[in-house]
DNA sequence: CGGTATCCCTAGGGATACTG
DNA sequence: CAGTATCCCTAGGGATACCG
């Protein structure tokens, strides 16, 4: 991101402005990050390859991105050996891993309260009155 | 966007693949979402000028579109009074109302382990090795 | 293996009107 | 007031190819 700030140094559209959780959802819930956190958790230390292949669909280059961040946000820990051919593991930090309820909870409320989430959908789009 | 429906059992890059909290994820903490129920479980009750008012910069195309989808999800309720000038109210819906815990979880993470994301971001910033 | 380097492309917002 | 209607625009991915 070597951006050249279009039209204004402050951060530009700010979600956070009176909801004190929006920075948290910016680090542990933009797109791929929970998937990411979530594999790690679950399934402990992972090579690259390994994130790859669990993680359907994401391609390398955004994986790469998304690893850069969550170890920059110190979410991840990124460990390199220069073997041939190389080696890299990723681990969740101990930061990381004070997600772990938070996840657990956000299971939980997914099981009980998805379906009808998905009742109240069914039920919107059946109202012929839209 | 008078549609209904629309959709398509998601056929595009699935990041829920292995992931079971990805659906709440969509659902919860897409762009303005929490901000809107966040809003609506502290402040109550309140109109669509309100809403507005208090999440800043978000844009009256949007906060509806939103809006429409939290409705249709089922985690805020929609009133109108066919009045002059006319009045619309939203709540949180019950079934929003089982985000509150989830919510305080993420504030009292956002509290104490923010300033760890800062920090771990401040370091990694300074490693000139990079 | 573990990534970069490019190119490309579109959906999702933003800005700016306008209306019942 | 509570939205619509347009137009516009770019950042964030995806696809593909290549490298140490």
């Amino acid at each position: 991101m070597t951006g050249k700030a279009t039209w204004t140094a402050v951060p530009s559209t700010d979600p956070a402005e009176a909801c004190p959780i929006a920075p948290v959802v910016d680090i542990v819930f933009s797109r791929w990050t929970t998937p990411i956190l979530w594999t790690l958790n679950m399934h402990g230390r992972q090579r690259f390859v390994e994130l790859e292949r669990r993680i359907t669909a994401i391609t390398p280059k955004v994986l790469t991105q998304r690893l850069r961040q969550l170890e920059r946000d110190g979410m991840i820990l990124r460990t390199y050996y220069p073997e041939v051919p190389p080696r890299v593991e990723y681990e969740i930090t101990e930061l990381g891993r004070t997600l772990g309820p938070l996840f657990a909870n956000l299971a939980d409320w997914a099981t009980t309260n998805l379906p009808k989430v998905d009742a109240a959908r069914h039920d919107y789009d059946a109202d012929p009155a839209r």
